[in-house]
DNA sequence: AGCACTTAAGTAACCGGTTACATTGAAAAT
DNA sequence: ATTTTCAATGTAACCGGTTACTTAAGTGCT
């Protein structure tokens, strides 16, 4: 690996010179240039990025930090990161918290001197963790998917309370009274958010909350498949079920087929996400659409304008958007 | 962001000194280490990595580097590599080579000081290519999901051909004769090398080769619908259908309940890669695993491995294994 | 020819660490 | 008491670049 030094000694010029030959500032003799790019050429030479990053405190390089690699956003996320960040020519360097909010915290602040900026996808850290992590950083963050006190903090959220409210709104709408909910995690701020849409949509119309209705999962399939297997066990009476998100109503669709009810005649299902595989399932799954990816793509174009510009608190606020397919129907 | 030097001011030693304790190398007297401790605490120091990968030309990240993001497995193979990378303290750095062979040669060769070693998992990339990497680049390289001249480079690779004659062999197992083949892009090895295997099954058999059976598809559940959608448009007869994914052959599977064809009982379907997805469609998607988890695990285990050790060449290969679910049955 | 001004290139400090080597002081050995 | 040994620390070079400042060589003008 041919460093400047070599370059200069080949070129018989000054490491000053090479230097600016290879940004392209300052003033260069034509012939000196060429003579430099032919040294460079010859040696195959390619700036040390990380002595660059060293000398000018510019890494064009930005961190995503997620809580934990196994949540269930976490591939289409780290796919649209990936390629947003590459787009831009940066470079893009992931780590996980572990789902260890402390731990989360010093990786975030180890990331300080290799990033121009950070986005933050976290489940564990909490506000206070953000605040402080604000106010330590030299470099901004972007906090994707998480409600924060307003105009605090860049930021990029979803509606989550709505989006429940709008799937119950098109159950409730199809006259269903009765209904199940599959849940997610309910450790994290997402999941209290939507449950907090099943109750309230509940209470706007005095139908009454029914816990034996509310089961936990995980957001995988075999979770909404547990859960629905469970409620039919259990003999509860539901026309409809809501889940947290499209995997676990796609499991749950599984469930009822298994044992024979048809949907949506029989029960009617909805969930959220509008994952790709959703309108592939028969019945076509109907789904509250979750921006993910835009989200994403949105967290990192504004994480790279902040790399060069001020300070000036962002804010996104996404909303979920019902699609109608084919899994919920009137009920009887 | 503090630096040593404010370490040291504080603490009243000299840089070295404070490298060491920070570096637990060297002696340092229990005092003074204990002086620059507290040091280091109340001014919230952490190290500059950048700095110190300069310095120790040892940079704890391995590069990810692909032949583009929308490649089918690309989402659990990042996830499963950011999780490896990060369960042995490495970062990850990810680019992409927007399908172009120079230009994704040329990041490669960029990511050399920034990277102990490479993973590399390129569709585009010719073995000429690979060969020069391997001779110009100062770290190791390891080679992903891809057959190359054996023994020459670090691999970790799947038996492609293999896997699709397991899919046909379950096929005509089965009685099948006359099975329609959903193929994948046709530009690259992995893609050929299936259709071998397709050809290869039938030529074994005596069966003759029909090109009216062979669709191409892109490995989206869409294309595979629409390819069905053509093969039954054509009114072309077959009894079974090969996928050479799961994807599509949901999307077949999908096509198919449309129109009112009934799986398995008119038209069998077998897919490769054992989607998480596919045990929940109705009925379970019969299927040959491809470990693209394990086989990442590998290969990042290995580049780590690599980082410190010698060079003699490793390579994995990994087989498929038929997982039979519901969606082939004896031809009637 | 003499002067100011511009262009082209070099010098050296700096970014934030590591590390080979030198130095110091005290304990151990003679 | 003197020499040896070694633990503890400092000095300075180095990693591979960038850049403010300086210097040298042209160029144009009177």
């Amino acid at each position: 690996m041919s460093t400047i030094l070599d370059v200069c000694k080949l070129a018989g010029v000054s490491k000053a010179t090479v230097s600016r030959v290879v940004n392209g500032t300052g003033q260069v003799k034509e012939s000196t240039r060429e003579k430099v790019f032919s040294a460079m050429q010859s040696l195959g030479y390619r700036p040390n990025r990380l002595a660059q990053a060293l000398a000018t405190n510019k890494t064009h390089t930005i961190g995503l930090v997620v809580s934990d690699f196994d949540g269930i956003h976490f591939g289409s996320l780290l796919k649209q990161a990936a390629a947003s960040a590459e787009f831009a020519k940066k470079q893009l360097i992931v780590t996980d918290g572990h789902n260890d909010p402390n731990y989360e915290y010093e990786m975030i602040m180890q990331l300080e001197a290799q990033c121009d900026a950070v986005i933050l996808y976290s489940r564990t850290l909490t506000d206070d963790h953000i605040q402080r992590l604000h106010q330590q950083l030299t470099i901004p963050i972007v906090v994707i998917n998480r409600d924060l006190p307003e105009q605090l903090f860049h930021s990029v959220s979803f509606q989550q309370e709505d989006a429940v409210k709008l799937m119950m709104g098109h159950l409730l709408d199809n006259g269903h009274r009765q209904i199940a909910c599959i849940t997610g995690h309910m450790m994290n701020p997402t999941g209290v958010a939507r449950l907090n849409g099943y109750k309230h949509s509940l209470a706007e119309l005095g139908v009454e909350f029914n816990e034996k209705l509310v089961r936990n999962g995980d957001y995988h399939m075999k979770s909404g498949y547990q859960a629905c297997k469970e409620l039919i066990h259990d003999g509860i009476s539901f026309t409809a079920i809501i889940a947290f998100n499209d995997c676990m109503a796609l499991g749950a669709l599984r469930a009822l087929t298994e044992v024979g009810i048809k949907v949506p005649e029989q029960i009617s299902i909805i969930g959220i996400d509008d994952d790709p595989v959703s309108e592939f399932f028969t019945p076509r799954l109907t789904t509250v659409k979750l921006p993910i990816a835009d989200m994403t793509k949105q967290a990192v174009e504004l994480a790279i304008t902040l790399c060069d510009e001020t300070k000036a608190t962002h804010s996104y606020q996404y909303k979920g958007q019902l699609i109608e397919r084919e899994s919920v129907m009137p009920v009887k």
